[in-house]
DNA sequence: CATTAATAGTTGTATATACAATTATCCCGT
DNA sequence: ACGGGATAATTGTATATACAACTATTAATG
C-alpha cells in the first residue's frame, strides 16, 4: 500500500509558509489602515526599485502569467497605488509607474513587511536565514525552466 | 531612501516556489489526463493516510479556513475523488472520505507528484532536503499562531 | 505595400483562498 | 423544555492565479 508523509513533503511545507506569510502581511496591512495585498506589496517593490516598466516586463519579474499581472496591477490602479500609461512608441505597451502616494506609504509598508518577516524567522540565525534562502533559490532555479508557459 | 532587494526576501522566494511547484504539478497530472489540481491532491493525500475526517478536521490539518475547505470539497467532489456524508451523530458534520477511484489513481498521483519534488530539488542532496524542510517547518511554526483567524 | 506573424494587454472561465454573514444544528444552564 | 450561545458548514464578496480566446497594434515577408 501506498504510504506519503504529508507533513514531510517540500509541496506541504512552501504552500503552508506561503499562505501564512501572505496571509499574515496582508493583515498587518489592513490593520494599520492601509488598503494593500502581500501580493501587490511585492509588485510595488518591483516597481520602486526599478522604475516605470510595461505590464509584460513586470511578469518577468515576477514570474507571473500575463493576465494576472493585468489584474494584479488593476488592484493598485485602484486603490491608487500605481498609474498605467500608454507607451509613446509602441501603443501595445503600458507602462506602469508608482505614484506619489505609494511612495510616500512605501516606508511603512517596508517596516511592516520587515516586522512579518523577522517575527516568521524568530530564532534563526542571519547564516541559517542565509541558507534557506539559498535552498529556495536553487529550487525556483530548478523548477523556472518549464513551469510557466510564458516561459517556455 | 529606501532599498530593499525584493529577490533575497524570504516572502518572495516562498511565494515563487509555492506557485512553480503547485503550477508544474498541476500541469503534470493534467498532461496525464488526471483532472486534479494540487491542491486537491494535498488535500486527498491527507484524507487517504487519515481515512474519514470531517471537514473541519480537515482543514486543521491543511491550516485552511473553513469556507476554503468547503469549496476545496467541492471540487474533489465535483471530481469524484471524494464523498461527503452527513455524520449519524452530530448533523453538522460532514464526513469527508475518498472514494474507490481516487484510491486506485493514487499511486499514480503519488508517482508524479515524486517525479515533480525530485525535478525540483535536483542537485541537493538528502541532508540539504531535510535541512530546507527543517527551515520552512520552524517559519511554519513562528507563524502559526496568529495568522490565521480560525487559530487565534 | 498588403497580408501574415508576432506581441501586449484584456477578458472569460475556473480554481484557491480569506473574511463576513448566514443557516442549521447542537449543547448548556436555568 | 426553552432560549442563548457555540459550532459546522455554506454562501456572498474580494483578491490571486492560470489558461484560452480575443483585440489591438506592430513587425516581417513576400
Amino acid at each position: 500500500m501506498f504510504t506519503y508523509d504529508r507533513n514531510k513533503s517540500l509541496g506541504h511545507l512552501t504552500g503552508l509558509t506561503n499562505r501564512l506569510l501572505s496571509n499574515r502581511l496582508t493583515r498587518r496591512f489592513r490593520e494599520a489602515g492601509i488598503d494593500m495585498t502581500a501580493e501587490q506589496w511585492g509588485a510595488l517593490l518591483v516597481l520602486i526599485n526599478g522604475d516605470a516598466m510595461t505590464q509584460g516586463q513586470l511578469g518577468e519579474k515576477l514570474c507571473l502569467e500575463k493576465s494576472s499581472v493585468s489584474r494584479l496591477v488593476n488592484g493598485l490602479e485602484r486603490r491608487g497605488w500605481i498609474m498605467r500609461k500608454k507607451s509613446t512608441g509602441d501603443c501595445r505597451h503600458k507602462l506602469v509607474s508608482v505614484t506619489k502616494n505609494a511612495l510616500e506609504t512605501a516606508e511603512q509598508c517596508a517596516s511592516i513587511a520587515g516586522a512579518v518577516l523577522e517575527e516568521a524567522q524568530k530564532g534563526m540565525t542571519e547564516d541559517e536565514r542565509l541558507v534557506c534562502r539559498s535552498f529556495l533559490s536553487r529550487i525556483i532555479g530548478n523548477l523556472e525552466q518549464s513551469a510557466l508557459k510564458v516561459t517556455a
